[in-house]
DNA sequence: ATCCTCAAATTGGTACGACCATTGAACCAG
DNA sequence: CTGGTTCAATGGTCGTACCAATTTGAGGAT
Protein backbone atom coordinates (compact mmCIF):
# COMPACT_ATOMS: atom_id res chain seq x y z
CA UNK A 1 0.00 0.00 0.00
CA UNK A 2 3.30 1.89 -0.80
CA UNK A 3 1.28 4.80 -2.45
CA UNK A 4 3.26 7.70 -0.79
CA UNK A 5 6.63 8.05 1.56
CA UNK A 6 5.35 6.22 4.40
CA UNK A 7 7.88 7.68 6.54
CA UNK A 8 6.32 5.52 8.70
CA UNK A 9 9.23 2.57 9.95
CA UNK A 10 6.62 0.81 11.80
CA UNK A 11 9.35 -1.75 12.23
CA UNK A 12 8.93 -3.33 15.83
CA UNK A 13 12.26 -3.51 17.50
CA UNK A 14 11.53 -5.09 20.52
CA UNK A 15 11.51 -8.92 20.05
CA UNK A 16 8.30 -8.91 22.38
CA UNK A 17 6.25 -6.52 19.21
CA UNK A 18 7.90 -8.88 16.96
CA UNK A 19 6.18 -11.87 18.56
CA UNK A 20 2.74 -10.29 19.18
CA UNK A 21 1.84 -9.24 15.36
CA UNK A 22 3.24 -12.90 14.74
CA UNK A 23 1.07 -14.18 17.04
CA UNK A 24 -1.95 -12.00 16.09
CA UNK A 25 -1.51 -12.39 12.44
CA UNK A 26 -1.76 -16.49 13.43
CA UNK A 27 -5.04 -15.67 15.27
CA UNK A 28 -6.20 -14.14 12.82
CA UNK A 29 -5.67 -16.27 9.64
CA UNK A 30 -7.16 -18.92 11.58
CA UNK A 31 -4.14 -20.66 12.55
CA UNK A 32 -5.18 -20.32 16.07
CA UNK A 33 -8.87 -20.59 16.27
CA UNK A 34 -11.29 -19.54 18.77
CA UNK A 35 -11.32 -22.63 21.29
CA UNK A 36 -8.15 -23.46 21.10
CA UNK A 37 -5.10 -22.81 23.05
CA UNK A 38 -1.96 -20.63 22.36
CA UNK A 39 1.24 -22.97 22.57
CA UNK A 40 2.73 -23.06 26.12
CA UNK A 41 4.71 -20.00 26.68
CA UNK A 42 7.75 -22.10 27.31
CA UNK A 43 7.29 -23.50 23.80
CA UNK A 44 6.69 -20.34 21.84
CA UNK A 45 9.64 -18.87 23.87
CA UNK A 46 11.69 -22.31 22.24
CA UNK A 47 10.06 -21.65 19.00
CA UNK A 48 11.15 -18.38 18.09
CA UNK A 49 14.32 -18.72 19.71
CA UNK A 50 13.82 -16.01 22.41
CA UNK A 51 13.53 -15.86 26.04
CA UNK A 52 10.14 -16.56 27.73
CA UNK A 53 9.79 -12.85 29.10
CA UNK A 54 9.83 -11.78 25.42
CA UNK A 55 6.66 -13.93 24.47
CA UNK A 56 5.41 -12.74 28.24
CA UNK A 57 5.23 -9.68 26.89
CA UNK A 58 3.20 -10.16 23.90
CA UNK A 59 1.04 -12.14 25.77
CA UNK A 60 0.20 -9.41 27.79
CA UNK A 61 -0.45 -7.26 24.75
CA UNK A 62 -2.78 -10.12 23.34
CA UNK A 63 -4.63 -10.05 26.28
CA UNK A 64 -5.10 -6.28 26.59
CA UNK A 65 -6.51 -6.82 22.34
CA UNK A 66 -9.46 -9.07 24.03
CA UNK A 67 -7.19 -11.86 21.90
CA UNK A 68 -6.75 -14.17 24.78
CA UNK A 69 -7.78 -14.82 28.20
CA UNK A 70 -4.65 -16.16 30.09
CA UNK A 71 -5.45 -18.40 32.96
CA UNK A 72 -2.71 -19.74 35.28
CA UNK A 73 -2.35 -22.99 35.76
CA UNK A 74 -4.42 -23.75 32.07
CA UNK A 75 -3.05 -22.02 29.27
CA UNK A 76 -3.95 -19.44 27.21
CA UNK A 77 -7.67 -19.29 25.05
CA UNK A 78 -8.24 -17.90 22.44
CA UNK A 79 -11.50 -15.88 22.04
CA UNK A 80 -13.59 -14.90 19.58
CA UNK A 81 -12.58 -11.82 17.53
CA UNK A 82 -15.68 -10.66 17.02
CA UNK A 83 -17.37 -11.73 20.49
CA UNK A 84 -14.37 -10.54 22.47
CA UNK A 85 -11.77 -8.66 20.86
CA UNK A 86 -11.62 -4.94 21.14
CA UNK A 87 -11.32 -1.82 18.31
CA UNK A 88 -7.73 -1.62 18.76
CA UNK A 89 -7.69 -4.83 16.46
CA UNK A 90 -8.41 -2.77 13.57
CA UNK A 91 -5.04 -1.37 13.73
CA UNK A 92 -3.39 -4.38 13.51
CA UNK A 93 -6.39 -5.97 10.57
CA UNK A 94 -4.92 -2.72 8.69
CA UNK A 95 -1.60 -3.36 8.75
CA UNK A 96 -2.19 -6.76 7.25
CA UNK A 97 -4.01 -5.96 3.67
CA UNK A 98 -5.22 -9.70 3.36
CA UNK A 99 -7.53 -9.16 6.03
CA UNK A 100 -8.95 -5.56 4.94
CA UNK A 101 -11.52 -7.08 3.19
CA UNK A 102 -13.88 -4.15 1.09
CA UNK A 103 -16.84 -5.22 3.93
CA UNK A 104 -14.40 -4.07 6.76
CA UNK A 105 -13.37 -0.90 5.30
CA UNK A 106 -17.13 -0.01 4.58
CA UNK A 107 -17.86 -0.66 8.25
CA UNK A 108 -15.42 1.20 9.30
CA UNK A 109 -16.08 4.60 7.08
CA UNK A 110 -19.89 3.84 8.76
CA UNK A 111 -18.63 4.18 11.85
CA UNK A 112 -16.59 7.29 11.11
CA UNK A 113 -19.79 8.87 9.33
CA UNK A 114 -21.51 8.49 12.28
CA UNK A 115 -19.27 9.97 14.44
CA UNK A 116 -17.63 12.89 12.53
CA UNK A 117 -20.88 14.16 11.22
CA UNK A 118 -22.09 14.84 15.48
CA UNK A 119 -18.76 15.76 16.14
CA UNK A 120 -19.45 18.52 13.57
CA UNK A 121 -22.46 19.58 14.87
CA UNK A 122 -21.57 19.67 18.46
CA UNK A 123 -18.19 21.53 17.59
CA UNK A 124 -19.81 24.43 16.10
CA UNK A 125 -21.63 25.33 19.06
CA UNK A 126 -19.06 24.22 22.01
CA UNK A 127 -15.97 25.15 20.25
CA UNK A 128 -13.74 27.66 21.80
CA UNK A 129 -12.41 30.73 20.75
CA UNK A 130 -8.70 29.05 20.54
CA UNK A 131 -9.84 25.92 19.18
CA UNK A 132 -11.30 28.52 16.57
CA UNK A 133 -7.76 29.53 15.84
CA UNK A 134 -6.05 26.32 15.48
CA UNK A 135 -8.57 25.19 13.30
CA UNK A 136 -7.69 28.05 10.83
CA UNK A 137 -4.00 27.26 11.42
CA UNK A 138 -4.54 23.88 10.05
CA UNK A 139 -6.24 25.78 7.01
CA UNK A 140 -3.62 27.58 6.56
CA UNK A 141 -1.02 24.76 6.28
CA UNK A 142 -3.48 22.56 3.83
CA UNK A 143 -3.49 25.83 1.66
CA UNK A 144 0.24 26.03 1.40
CA UNK A 145 0.66 21.87 1.04
CA UNK A 146 -2.34 21.45 -2.01
CA UNK A 147 0.36 19.80 -3.93
CA UNK A 148 2.30 17.93 -0.85
CA UNK A 149 -0.47 14.59 -0.71
CA UNK A 150 1.14 13.55 2.42
CA UNK A 151 1.19 16.51 4.30
CA UNK A 152 -2.25 17.36 3.49
CA UNK A 153 -3.24 14.06 4.92
CA UNK A 154 -1.54 14.55 8.44
CA UNK A 155 -3.25 18.13 7.65
CA UNK A 156 -6.45 16.31 7.17
CA UNK A 157 -6.27 14.09 10.10
CA UNK A 158 -5.50 16.89 12.36
CA UNK A 159 -8.51 19.08 11.58
CA UNK A 160 -10.56 16.02 11.67
CA UNK A 161 -9.12 15.24 15.29
CA UNK A 162 -9.09 18.97 16.35
CA UNK A 163 -13.27 19.64 15.31
CA UNK A 164 -13.56 16.43 17.64
CA UNK A 165 -11.84 17.67 20.11
CA UNK A 166 -13.87 20.84 19.48
CA UNK A 167 -17.06 18.94 20.43
CA UNK A 168 -15.56 18.04 23.73
CA UNK A 169 -16.48 14.63 23.58
CA UNK A 170 -13.94 12.90 25.13
CA UNK A 171 -15.17 9.56 24.67
CA UNK A 172 -15.08 10.70 20.66
CA UNK A 173 -11.89 11.91 21.49
CA UNK A 174 -10.77 8.71 22.96
CA UNK A 175 -12.18 6.57 19.96
CA UNK A 176 -10.77 8.50 17.25
CA UNK A 177 -7.72 7.90 19.23
CA UNK A 178 -8.22 4.87 18.73
CA UNK A 179 -8.35 4.12 15.33
CA UNK A 180 -5.35 7.12 14.48
CA UNK A 181 -3.30 4.59 12.46
CA UNK A 182 -5.87 3.05 10.30
CA UNK A 183 -7.50 6.11 9.88
CA UNK A 184 -4.22 7.51 8.56
CA UNK A 185 -3.62 4.58 6.10
CA UNK A 186 -6.78 4.72 4.26
CA UNK A 187 -6.86 8.65 4.50
CA UNK A 188 -2.99 8.39 3.06
CA UNK A 189 -4.61 6.31 0.03
CA UNK A 190 -6.86 8.78 -0.54
CA UNK A 191 -5.12 11.76 -0.93
CA UNK A 192 -2.30 9.96 -3.29
CA UNK A 193 -4.55 11.24 -5.91
CA UNK A 194 -4.23 15.37 -5.74
CA UNK A 195 -6.79 15.63 -7.54
CA UNK A 196 -9.09 15.46 -4.68
CA UNK A 197 -7.53 17.74 -2.78
CA UNK A 198 -9.05 21.43 -3.91
CA UNK A 199 -12.57 19.47 -3.40
CA UNK A 200 -11.65 18.64 -0.25
CA UNK A 201 -9.99 21.51 1.03
CA UNK A 202 -12.92 24.12 -0.40
CA UNK A 203 -14.97 21.78 2.20
CA UNK A 204 -12.93 22.79 4.96
CA UNK A 205 -12.79 26.26 4.25
CA UNK A 206 -16.81 26.12 4.45
CA UNK A 207 -16.74 23.59 7.27
CA UNK A 208 -14.64 25.61 9.75
CA UNK A 209 -16.31 29.00 8.45
CA UNK A 210 -19.44 26.90 9.31
CA UNK A 211 -18.36 25.93 13.11
CA UNK A 212 -16.75 30.14 13.32
CA UNK A 213 -20.85 30.90 12.98
CA UNK A 214 -21.91 28.11 15.31
CA UNK A 215 -23.84 26.89 12.80
CA UNK A 216 -24.21 23.32 13.72
CA UNK A 217 -26.94 21.91 11.25
CA UNK A 218 -24.80 23.35 8.24
CA UNK A 219 -21.46 22.09 9.75
CA UNK A 220 -23.06 18.69 9.89
CA UNK A 221 -24.30 19.05 6.22
CA UNK A 222 -21.05 20.06 5.32
CA UNK A 223 -19.10 16.91 6.98
CA UNK A 224 -21.40 14.04 5.32
CA UNK A 225 -20.80 15.76 2.02
CA UNK A 226 -17.21 15.45 2.33
CA UNK A 227 -17.30 12.17 3.77
CA UNK A 228 -19.92 10.59 1.66
CA UNK A 229 -17.62 12.37 -1.15
CA UNK A 230 -14.59 10.80 0.30
CA UNK A 231 -16.26 7.51 0.94
CA UNK A 232 -17.17 6.95 -2.69
CA UNK A 233 -13.84 8.33 -4.13
CA UNK A 234 -12.01 5.94 -2.20
CA UNK A 235 -13.77 2.81 -2.93
CA UNK A 236 -13.59 3.50 -6.56
CA UNK A 237 -9.86 4.07 -6.35
CA UNK A 238 -9.86 0.97 -4.12
CA UNK A 239 -12.19 -1.30 -6.79
CA UNK A 240 -9.91 0.32 -9.54
CA UNK A 241 -6.82 -0.85 -8.11
CA UNK A 242 -7.70 -4.33 -7.76
CA UNK A 243 -7.22 -4.46 -3.68
CA UNK A 244 -6.35 -1.73 -1.82
CA UNK A 245 -2.68 -2.68 -1.49
CA UNK B 1 -25.14 -17.23 27.12
CA UNK B 2 -24.55 -17.33 30.72
CA UNK B 3 -28.08 -16.52 32.52
CA UNK B 4 -26.64 -17.45 35.63
CA UNK B 5 -26.33 -16.14 38.91
CA UNK B 6 -23.37 -13.68 37.92
CA UNK B 7 -21.25 -15.67 40.47
CA UNK B 8 -18.16 -13.29 39.15
CA UNK B 9 -15.23 -14.87 41.20
CA UNK B 10 -13.63 -12.34 42.15
CA UNK B 11 -10.30 -12.77 40.18
CA UNK B 12 -6.60 -13.37 41.99
CA UNK B 13 -4.94 -10.45 40.54
CA UNK B 14 -1.32 -10.64 38.71
CA UNK B 15 0.78 -8.00 40.49
CA UNK B 16 1.49 -6.82 37.03
CA UNK B 17 -2.31 -6.39 37.12
CA UNK B 18 -1.96 -4.61 39.98
CA UNK B 19 0.73 -2.59 39.02
CA UNK B 20 -0.79 -1.43 35.89
CA UNK B 21 -4.29 -0.10 38.08
CA UNK B 22 -2.05 2.31 40.39
CA UNK B 23 0.19 3.40 37.07
CA UNK B 24 -3.51 4.66 35.71
CA UNK B 25 -4.64 5.63 38.47
CA UNK B 26 -1.44 7.73 38.70
CA UNK B 27 -1.54 9.02 35.81
CA UNK B 28 -5.28 10.12 35.85
CA UNK B 29 -4.89 12.18 39.34
CA UNK B 30 -1.93 14.25 37.73
CA UNK B 31 0.65 12.53 39.95
CA UNK B 32 1.95 11.87 36.76
CA UNK B 33 1.11 14.48 34.02
CA UNK B 34 2.08 14.52 30.77
CA UNK B 35 5.47 15.20 29.37
CA UNK B 36 7.04 13.85 32.80
CA UNK B 37 8.47 10.33 32.58
CA UNK B 38 7.52 7.49 34.93
CA UNK B 39 10.29 6.68 37.17
CA UNK B 40 12.94 3.85 35.69
CA UNK B 41 11.44 0.01 35.99
CA UNK B 42 13.91 -0.56 38.87
CA UNK B 43 12.74 1.81 40.87
CA UNK B 44 9.27 1.47 40.15
CA UNK B 45 9.99 -2.52 41.29
CA UNK B 46 11.86 -1.46 44.22
CA UNK B 47 9.19 0.95 45.39
CA UNK B 48 6.37 -1.73 45.03
CA UNK B 49 8.75 -4.44 46.53
CA UNK B 50 8.47 -6.59 43.39
CA UNK B 51 10.25 -8.16 40.37
CA UNK B 52 11.04 -5.59 37.70
CA UNK B 53 9.28 -8.41 35.26
CA UNK B 54 6.38 -7.32 36.67
CA UNK B 55 6.56 -3.95 36.52
CA UNK B 56 7.55 -4.43 32.65
CA UNK B 57 4.37 -6.20 31.46
CA UNK B 58 2.33 -3.73 33.57
CA UNK B 59 4.33 -1.30 31.27
CA UNK B 60 3.63 -3.02 28.59
CA UNK B 61 -0.45 -2.77 29.01
CA UNK B 62 0.01 0.56 29.43
CA UNK B 63 1.69 1.06 26.34
CA UNK B 64 -1.31 -0.30 24.76
CA UNK B 65 -3.48 1.94 26.29
CA UNK B 66 -1.60 4.70 24.72
CA UNK B 67 -0.65 6.73 27.89
CA UNK B 68 2.84 6.30 27.73
CA UNK B 69 5.83 5.71 25.07
CA UNK B 70 8.40 3.65 26.14
CA UNK B 71 11.85 4.02 24.51
CA UNK B 72 15.08 2.19 25.65
CA UNK B 73 17.97 4.04 27.44
CA UNK B 74 15.54 7.34 28.06
CA UNK B 75 12.50 5.88 29.67
CA UNK B 76 8.82 5.55 29.40
CA UNK B 77 7.13 9.21 28.84
CA UNK B 78 3.77 9.20 30.07
CA UNK B 79 1.13 11.04 27.44
CA UNK B 80 -1.85 13.28 27.27
CA UNK B 81 -4.75 11.48 27.73
CA UNK B 82 -7.00 13.34 25.86
CA UNK B 83 -4.22 12.97 22.88
CA UNK B 84 -3.59 9.47 23.07
CA UNK B 85 -4.94 7.53 24.99
CA UNK B 86 -7.77 5.72 23.55
CA UNK B 87 -11.20 3.71 24.69
CA UNK B 88 -9.87 1.10 26.65
CA UNK B 89 -8.89 3.68 29.10
CA UNK B 90 -12.93 4.17 29.78
CA UNK B 91 -12.42 0.16 31.19
CA UNK B 92 -10.40 1.80 34.02
CA UNK B 93 -11.80 5.15 34.30
CA UNK B 94 -15.15 3.73 35.67
CA UNK B 95 -13.47 1.28 38.36
CA UNK B 96 -12.46 4.57 40.01
CA UNK B 97 -15.94 6.57 40.89
CA UNK B 98 -13.97 9.49 41.46
CA UNK B 99 -12.88 9.98 37.88
CA UNK B 100 -16.39 9.61 36.37
CA UNK B 101 -17.71 12.62 36.30
CA UNK B 102 -20.98 13.12 34.79
CA UNK B 103 -19.51 14.68 31.97
CA UNK B 104 -17.99 11.59 30.82
CA UNK B 105 -20.94 9.49 31.70
CA UNK B 106 -23.01 11.99 28.94
CA UNK B 107 -20.08 11.93 26.25
CA UNK B 108 -20.65 7.83 26.43
CA UNK B 109 -24.41 7.79 26.03
CA UNK B 110 -23.95 10.51 23.35
CA UNK B 111 -21.56 8.12 21.53
CA UNK B 112 -23.66 5.21 22.50
CA UNK B 113 -26.76 6.55 21.09
CA UNK B 114 -25.35 7.55 17.79
CA UNK B 115 -24.30 3.63 17.58
CA UNK B 116 -27.26 1.81 18.76
CA UNK B 117 -29.62 3.84 16.72
CA UNK B 118 -27.60 3.18 13.58
CA UNK B 119 -27.14 -0.70 14.38
CA UNK B 120 -30.80 -0.75 14.80
CA UNK B 121 -31.80 0.28 12.02
CA UNK B 122 -29.22 -1.40 9.94
CA UNK B 123 -30.14 -4.91 12.34
CA UNK B 124 -33.33 -4.28 10.75
CA UNK B 125 -32.54 -5.24 7.07
CA UNK B 126 -29.52 -7.64 7.86
CA UNK B 127 -30.83 -9.90 10.32
CA UNK B 128 -30.39 -13.66 9.41
CA UNK B 129 -33.13 -15.64 10.72
CA UNK B 130 -30.75 -17.17 13.01
CA UNK B 131 -30.71 -14.31 14.80
CA UNK B 132 -33.69 -13.24 14.95
CA UNK B 133 -34.31 -16.25 17.21
CA UNK B 134 -31.45 -15.37 19.08
CA UNK B 135 -33.14 -12.29 20.04
CA UNK B 136 -36.50 -13.74 20.59
CA UNK B 137 -34.62 -16.34 22.96
CA UNK B 138 -33.02 -13.28 24.91
CA UNK B 139 -36.34 -11.88 24.97
CA UNK B 140 -37.81 -14.83 26.36
CA UNK B 141 -35.54 -14.87 29.12
CA UNK B 142 -36.07 -11.28 30.03
CA UNK B 143 -39.47 -12.24 30.19
CA UNK B 144 -39.26 -14.44 33.02
CA UNK B 145 -36.26 -12.26 34.96
CA UNK B 146 -38.87 -9.50 35.53
CA UNK B 147 -37.54 -8.95 39.36
CA UNK B 148 -34.45 -9.90 39.27
CA UNK B 149 -32.67 -6.99 37.92
CA UNK B 150 -28.84 -8.23 37.91
CA UNK B 151 -30.08 -11.03 35.53
CA UNK B 152 -32.25 -8.59 33.29
CA UNK B 153 -29.13 -6.14 33.32
CA UNK B 154 -27.25 -8.82 32.04
CA UNK B 155 -29.66 -9.87 29.09
CA UNK B 156 -30.52 -5.97 28.35
CA UNK B 157 -26.75 -6.05 27.67
CA UNK B 158 -26.54 -9.02 25.44
CA UNK B 159 -29.53 -7.86 23.56
CA UNK B 160 -28.10 -4.76 22.57
CA UNK B 161 -25.01 -6.33 21.73
CA UNK B 162 -27.09 -9.37 19.67
CA UNK B 163 -28.67 -6.07 17.71
CA UNK B 164 -25.46 -4.92 17.05
CA UNK B 165 -23.86 -8.57 15.72
CA UNK B 166 -26.94 -8.63 13.38
CA UNK B 167 -26.16 -4.88 12.13
CA UNK B 168 -23.07 -7.22 10.37
CA UNK B 169 -21.18 -3.72 10.90
CA UNK B 170 -17.56 -5.72 12.37
CA UNK B 171 -16.29 -2.71 13.79
CA UNK B 172 -19.33 -1.45 15.53
CA UNK B 173 -18.99 -5.34 17.22
CA UNK B 174 -15.50 -4.68 18.25
CA UNK B 175 -16.58 -0.99 19.59
CA UNK B 176 -19.25 -2.52 21.73
CA UNK B 177 -17.08 -5.09 22.94
CA UNK B 178 -14.22 -2.11 23.96
CA UNK B 179 -16.39 -0.85 25.92
CA UNK B 180 -18.54 -3.95 27.57
CA UNK B 181 -17.45 -3.60 31.21
CA UNK B 182 -17.91 0.20 31.06
CA UNK B 183 -20.99 -0.59 29.69
CA UNK B 184 -22.34 -3.13 32.48
CA UNK B 185 -21.05 -0.84 34.63
CA UNK B 186 -24.04 1.52 34.34
CA UNK B 187 -26.03 -0.59 32.70
CA UNK B 188 -26.54 -2.36 36.41
CA UNK B 189 -27.15 0.76 38.10
CA UNK B 190 -29.80 1.31 35.72
CA UNK B 191 -31.95 -1.50 36.72
CA UNK B 192 -31.37 -1.09 39.77
CA UNK B 193 -34.43 -0.04 39.86
CA UNK B 194 -36.79 -2.34 38.84
CA UNK B 195 -39.37 -0.27 37.70
CA UNK B 196 -37.93 0.65 34.89
CA UNK B 197 -37.90 -3.07 33.20
CA UNK B 198 -41.37 -3.17 32.35
CA UNK B 199 -40.64 0.04 30.52
CA UNK B 200 -37.68 -1.03 29.02
CA UNK B 201 -39.12 -4.66 28.35
CA UNK B 202 -42.22 -3.50 26.44
CA UNK B 203 -39.61 -1.60 23.89
CA UNK B 204 -37.77 -4.69 23.16
CA UNK B 205 -40.20 -6.62 22.55
CA UNK B 206 -41.63 -3.80 19.79
CA UNK B 207 -37.86 -3.26 18.76
CA UNK B 208 -37.54 -6.97 17.53
CA UNK B 209 -40.60 -6.79 16.24
CA UNK B 210 -39.60 -4.14 14.57
CA UNK B 211 -36.40 -5.96 13.71
CA UNK B 212 -38.39 -9.05 12.42
CA UNK B 213 -40.66 -6.71 10.05
CA UNK B 214 -37.59 -5.68 8.50
CA UNK B 215 -38.77 -2.14 9.49
CA UNK B 216 -35.70 -0.07 9.97
CA UNK B 217 -37.09 3.37 10.74
CA UNK B 218 -38.93 2.09 13.22
CA UNK B 219 -36.39 -0.05 14.66
CA UNK B 220 -34.50 2.99 14.81
CA UNK B 221 -37.23 5.33 16.36
CA UNK B 222 -37.58 2.31 19.13
CA UNK B 223 -33.87 2.27 19.69
CA UNK B 224 -34.22 6.35 20.17
CA UNK B 225 -37.19 6.07 22.53
CA UNK B 226 -35.14 3.38 24.38
CA UNK B 227 -31.75 5.25 24.86
CA UNK B 228 -33.50 8.48 25.47
CA UNK B 229 -35.89 7.20 28.28
CA UNK B 230 -32.28 5.30 29.66
CA UNK B 231 -30.17 8.54 29.87
CA UNK B 232 -32.75 10.23 31.45
CA UNK B 233 -33.55 8.00 34.22
CA UNK B 234 -29.78 7.27 34.62
CA UNK B 235 -28.91 10.63 34.90
CA UNK B 236 -31.75 11.45 37.48
CA UNK B 237 -31.19 8.77 39.62
CA UNK B 238 -27.32 10.18 40.04
CA UNK B 239 -28.19 13.07 40.78
CA UNK B 240 -30.19 12.01 43.27
CA UNK B 241 -28.11 9.41 44.43
CA UNK B 242 -25.35 12.02 44.46
CA UNK B 243 -22.76 9.71 42.76
CA UNK B 244 -23.14 7.29 40.77
CA UNK B 245 -22.03 5.00 42.86
C1' DA C 1 33.92 30.92 26.53
C1' DT C 2 32.11 27.77 22.88
C1' DC C 3 31.87 23.74 20.64
C1' DC C 4 33.02 18.97 19.83
C1' DT C 5 34.20 14.36 21.21
C1' DC C 6 33.87 10.46 23.64
C1' DA C 7 33.41 7.79 27.79
C1' DA C 8 30.39 6.90 31.61
C1' DA C 9 25.92 6.68 33.66
C1' DT C 10 21.13 5.84 32.95
C1' DT C 11 17.47 3.14 31.40
C1' DG C 12 14.90 -0.07 28.73
C1' DG C 13 15.57 -4.94 26.27
C1' DT C 14 16.85 -9.71 26.56
C1' DA C 15 18.59 -13.75 28.52
C1' DC C 16 19.24 -18.06 31.68
C1' DG C 17 17.58 -20.17 35.45
C1' DA C 18 14.86 -21.27 39.46
C1' DC C 19 10.87 -21.87 42.14
C1' DC C 20 5.87 -20.87 43.40
C1' DA C 21 0.65 -21.31 42.46
C1' DT C 22 -3.08 -22.99 40.03
C1' DT C 23 -5.36 -26.14 37.14
C1' DG C 24 -6.80 -30.41 35.31
C1' DA C 25 -6.22 -35.14 34.44
C1' DA C 26 -4.74 -39.53 35.89
C1' DC C 27 -4.85 -42.46 39.58
C1' DC C 28 -6.19 -44.83 43.69
C1' DA C 29 -8.89 -46.12 47.89
C1' DG C 30 -13.47 -46.77 49.53
C1' DC D 1 -18.99 -45.14 40.84
C1' DT D 2 -17.48 -41.54 44.18
C1' DG D 3 -14.36 -38.89 46.30
C1' DG D 4 -9.93 -37.57 47.34
C1' DT D 5 -4.83 -37.61 46.17
C1' DT D 6 -1.02 -37.18 43.30
C1' DC D 7 1.38 -35.30 39.71
C1' DA D 8 2.46 -33.18 35.40
C1' DA D 9 1.55 -29.07 32.80
C1' DT D 10 1.44 -24.23 32.70
C1' DG D 11 1.24 -19.50 33.99
C1' DG D 12 3.25 -16.16 37.80
C1' DT D 13 7.16 -14.38 40.18
C1' DC D 14 11.83 -13.76 41.40
C1' DG D 15 17.11 -13.13 41.13
C1' DT D 16 20.75 -11.93 38.41
C1' DA D 17 23.46 -10.66 34.61
C1' DC D 18 24.45 -8.54 30.46
C1' DC D 19 23.21 -6.04 25.98
C1' DA D 20 21.59 -1.76 23.46
C1' DA D 21 20.12 2.83 23.01
C1' DT D 22 20.14 7.36 24.91
C1' DT D 23 21.49 11.03 27.70
C1' DT D 24 24.83 13.38 30.31
C1' DG D 25 28.83 15.59 31.26
C1' DA D 26 33.83 15.86 31.71
C1' DG D 27 37.68 17.13 29.15
C1' DG D 28 40.04 18.96 25.35
C1' DA D 29 40.47 21.75 20.93
C1' DT D 30 39.47 26.08 18.95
Amino acid sequence: MDFLGKIEPLKPQRISDEILNILVEEILTGKFSSGDKLPPERMLAEKFGVHRNSVREAIKKLEMLGLVEVKQGNGSLIKAIDKEGNILLLGYIFEHPEFVTLKILKDLLRFRYLLETDAAEQAATMRSEKELVLLNEILYQEERNFSNSPIFSQLDYELHQQIITASKNVVLQLVINSIKNTYLTFSGIFFSEVEVIPFVYERHVRLIDAIKEKNGKLARKIMEELLIHGEEHLLKKLQKGGSYE
